[in-house]
DNA sequence: CAGCCGGCTGATTCTCGAATCAACGAGCAG
DNA sequence: CTGCTCGTTGATTCGAGAATCAGCCGGCTG
């Protein structure tokens, strides 16, 4: 029974990897034509495996979309939550947030793309809901807002989940602007952009400051281990140095 | 041959209805199921109207959102224009072009709706670029801030279309958590969610005020007659009171 | 080495909806 | 009143692509 138990998890983990092949693929094709725009044949040629293998590993269309947005999100709730434990201050904390979801920009734009533009979608008929994942995150930051206007850091009056929808919005446009090549991807062009993202939400328009990093410390990229929890665990299979695909 | 061109004006204008009342059906429609997941038999019946006539009046599929389209932000555009024409003082500007934006979601929430969630989905296949007449609306704000800078009332490092950017990503998303439903749609919610996504562009978290509203001049409303261009001109054709239907 | 087990394959089936089109009838001209 | 024009109708056609399934093959077991 031992021996056939290592071989069922030696089975398994290549089952997970090939998994995770397919919702990489998956990935891809999204951010190529959109979810409803593709066909399960171009996942299946994207990641390099025969058409009916994408129905061993998953139900159907719905829930391999599902699969995407589960990981995509939670990974992101993760190295969030990670940055917000990091910091004390309540500016150092938002200008993180815009820091990690700057860096999972920088690493994987297609995964950030799909993520971004099928939000907010739902079938009418139920079957996972999209958006729900993405609340969680809205309902992080809105916690923090509170605690921050709990400790005098934040004005009262603000609503803490509308709070957290702006800094979202921001973020979310910020990188749109990316995403639809209203401008150039440099890394440069990316890093300025981040910190007038979040000079302008911390300080608005009428108070920026010039030349203000988003994370004066030196940590940079270092908000959290790579490789504990990169931005879509999609993939985190892979030799981390995949990085910069494009 | 007078009174042919007057039968023929007649019935142009009828058409010219007939077509309204399609657009606007395929905006309810759009927004329930989103455009990929709707038939065009969907928008028949809701414009109660046979089948084939759709294609009478659009080309295909695409032409139809293509319209829906273009009729809703070049509505918006103009509102944005006459909005920013009338205020001099840039923080009167920005705060009319608020105040336009969460008006056309009271008014008409569906439609925002769908020029909101349908916003960057581009089919690779060319067909209309549905990002166009919103990259349009982009690059007014853009040079509505260049000119603030220009006039010293806005920080020079900050880059203008970027500004632009993030304004309308705080608009989008203080309206994508009433589209979402994560808040309750009031009146008064709503009012006090304006002022906050204004108050926080213009100052920041840190330094935002309490009580300020959105609009300080009594104009309300009246930013632009309500029948000169409604947001929608999809909606411009029915009695002005058909608004409310959820 | 034989035999089988289960991940894997991709042609086939079947559903669904976009786009077409032949025919209808309301209104207008003569 | 007759006949014609053209907006209108909805059954029909057709293609696309989701989901199925009968068998294949590589690797493990005995």
């Amino acid at each position: 029974m031992a021996k056939r138990v290592t071989n069922k998890l030696v089975r398994t983990e290549r089952e997970a990897e090939r998994r995770k092949t397919i919702l990489r693929a998956a990935v891809e094709v999204f951010s190529r034509k959109g979810f409803q725009g593709c066909r399960i044949a171009d996942v299946a040629r994207e990641a390099g495996v025969a058409y009916g293998l994408v129905y061993h590993y998953f139900k159907d269309k719905d829930e391999l979309l599902g699969s995407v947005f589960e990981s995509g999100w939670q990974g992101f709730l993760v190295r969030v939550q990670g940055a917000l434990s990091q910091q004390a201050d309540f500016e150092a904390k938002i200008r993180s947030v815009v820091h990690v979801a700057f860096e999972a920009y920088r690493r994987d734009p297609r995964g950030v793309k799909v993520l971004i533009l099928e939000v907010g979608r739902s079938p009418s008929g139920g079957a996972v809901n999209r958006g729900t994942e993405f609340a969680r995150v809205l309902e992080l930051a809105a916690s923090m807002f509170a605690e921050a206007q709990a400790q005098g850091q934040v004005p009262k009056h603000l609503d803490p989940r509308l709070s957290a929808a702006l800094l979202f919005g921001a973020i979310e446009m910020g990188l749109t602007t990316f995403v639809m090549g209203l401008v150039e991807r440099t890394d440069e062009v990316l890093d300025r952009a981040r910190d007038q993202v979040a000079e302008t939400f911390l300080r608005g328009m009428l108070g920026a400051r010039p030349n203000v990093p988003a994370l004066s410390t030196g940590a940079s990229a270092e908000v959290l281990p790579s490789e504990a929890a990169p931005w879509t665990n999609v993939k985190s299979g892979t030799k981390s140095k995949a990085a910069r695909r494009d």
